[in-house]
RNA sequence: GGCCCCAUCGUCUAGAGGCCUAGGACCCAGGAUUUUCAGUCCUGUUACCGGGGUUCGAAUCCCCGUGGGGUCACCA
């Protein structure tokens, strides 16, 4: 038995797309599991734009979720180039030998005439097949044509009479009937090859064993299959996985619908997230980066292992409960006959979920390690932290515990971070809990006081004292918190109050209490 | 329109004839814990697209509808 090769052909578009990546990493984990190879292949035979720039974003998505490849850009490999654009002397090659053998033809029809036939066709309900005017041309005639110039296209000759069959893994058998099939263009006017044929001869030259592919490339597939058949080689495995959808639909997740989904209920949340943390990074949501992209959830703070589980239980599952799972465990477990064969909807809320768990994983020193490039980009610390900063993150990091469930979510506490006499309050807040609670003042004014002498400001001490101290004045704890953390923080809510004051530490909470009450 | 694919809770899914008065997770709603929030722990609501078969028995097999989707280029 071969080596399993699978094969991701993205062309460089500038940005990783999630349904992509989904696609991707079912093909990476098919190789993986069975040892075998996964590699990237460039599809960029009409791309006029810089390709090196394009094709970036791509890769990193890869990097970005360890997805490695063992043949590609940037290693090369055995079969190089890896590049479609540089590969161009292949297809040629390849259409030569067909034409050669009778098993595809030169068309000089104009590409009007066809268009035509083929709306004719359509007129007349009958099923459009190609006319192959060109074939009934004597060698003489051909010649002549070719002679004046005449363009023409390469067409592969489709056998009649037959039907084309491929045993899918995920669809089972699905078949074709050649009488139907007009005969592709494999090559263009100017010489260059179409998708469907320089992607059979790469797949040949490349060894590739299992094609494992979004589903919208089915109907492609009896072309593929004619041209592998023509060029006298095996034809690889299928496997066609249902395609992402939109949340909540059973619609292709498309970056060109961009718009609508900024009103899609479930994934309006995760815009509007963007939306809020996004500029504070120097960026902002837009047509390159955006919920359908890759780059959005590692812009965002998405740990790689929760958008992996999360893709891998798009359309895959591995029981009737095992919901939290590794890549590691993934690459183990990972079979087709698993994968579901209905398109499956991006589900945001299930993706925050596996994001939760996953954070629940990381140490607070790797979160610190990954809190701090957040920090320093939204320049809420100096850029290369000091060694005094970082204890002081480390020590946010630990009281904010499950509260951090983004990376990104560390910059919302400014408040650990900005001046004493540049915090801002929760205004509605303060207004409750300080000025409209008669005792909340004097309380506060005594607290400054008792803290004056409290020297040792460890949480453990604090909530030990400041107990003891509201029950000999014979209240209630609830009586303090709220009003004491709006004075610290500004807001209604965080961590726990004494890790707030061990936090901040002495002498700004005391610049802080004394503010708040001043301000009332 | 032709061809092809698909169809279980709101969502992601389990289910390969009896284990199904359909299981799990997320979401949502209650409750408990708690100084807030978050978390955690309980509890709860909600689904087999419709109609015919086959069978002692169907979510599971077959057929027909219906619905959804993909694809029909000198795009990839």
């Amino acid at each position: 038995m071969s080596t399993v090769r699978t094969r991701f052909a993205p062309s460089p578009t500038g940005y990783m797309h999630i349904g992509g990546m989904r696609t991707a990493l079912f093909s990476w984990l098919w190789a993986r599991k069975h040892g075998g190879q996964f590699i990237l292949r460039i599809d960029d035979t009409d791309q006029q734009r810089n390709r090196e720039e394009a094709l970036q974003p791509i890769l990193r998505a890869f990097k970005w979720l360890g997805l490695t490849w063992d043949e590609g850009p940037e290693i090369g490999g055995p079969h190089a180039p890896y590049f479609q654009a540089q590969r161009s002397d292949k297809y040629r090659a390849a259409a030569a030998k067909l034409l050669a053998e009778g098993k595809a033809y030169k068309d000089f029809e104009t590409p009007e005439q066809t268009k035509a036939d083929r709306e004719a066709a359509e007129k007349e309900k009958r099923q459009y097949v190609s006319s192959r005017s060109s074939l009934a041309l004597s060698d003489a005639e051909r010649a002549d044509l070719e002679a004046k110039g005449q363009p023409y296209v390469v067409r592969l000759l489709v056998p009649r009479g037959q039907k084309v069959a491929i045993h899918d893994h995920i669809r089972g058998d699905v078949e074709w009937d050649c009488n139907l099939m007009p005969d592709p263009v494999i090559q263009r006017g100017d010489g260059s090859a179409l998708y469907n044929f320089a992607s059979v001869v790469d797949d040949i030259d490349l060894r590739i064993t299992d094609v494992i592919r979004s589903e919208e490339h089915l109907t492609n597939t009896s072309i593929q299959m004619l041209v592998f058949q023509a060029l006298g080689a095996k034809a690889p495995e299928f496997a066609h996985i249902p395609y992402v959808a939109a949340p909540a639909t059973t619609k292709k997740l498309s970056k060109r619908e961009i718009g609508k989904y900024r009103t899609n209920p479930q994934f309006k949340k995760l815009f509007e997230m963007g939306d809020a943390v996004l500029p504070k990074l120097g960026v902002a949501v837009s047509e390159a980066l955006n919920p359908v992209m890759v780059e959005f959830y590692e812009q965002m703070g998405f740990l790689p292992e929760a958008v992996l589980n999360a893709l891998a239980r798009l359309g895959w599952s591995l029981d009737d409960k095992t919901e939290n799972m590794s890549l590691a465990f993934v690459t183990e477990q990972f079979t087709l006959d698993r994968v579901v064969k209905g398109p499956a909807g991006l589900d945001p809320d299930k993706l925050l979920a596996y994001q939760e768990y996953w954070m629940s994983q990381r140490s607070v020193e790797e979160k610190v390690v990954l809190c701090l490039p957040y920090l320093e980009r939204a320049g809420m610390i100096p850029a290369p932290a000091s060694t005094e900063q970082r204890a002081f993150v480390a020590k946010l990091v630990q009281s904010l515990g499950p509260r951090l469930k983004l990376l990104s979510d560390i910059l919302s506490y400014e408040e650990y971070f900005v001046a004493d006499d540049q915090l801002i309050y929760d205004e509605k807040g303060f207004q409750k809990r300080v000025r409209d609670d008669a005792g909340a003042v004097p309380l506060l004014k005594d607290l400054a006081v008792f803290l004056k002498t409290t020297p040792d400001f460890g949480t453990a001490a604090l909530d030990a004292t400041i107990h003891a101290w509201m029950e000999s004045r014979g209240m209630p704890m609830g009586q303090l918190v709220h009003a004491l953390r709006l004075a610290l923080t500004g807001k209604t809510a965080g961590p726990g109050l004494f890790d707030c004051l061990e936090l901040l530490g002495h002498e700004r909470s005391m610049a802080r209490i004394e503010r708040a009450v001043a301000r009332v």
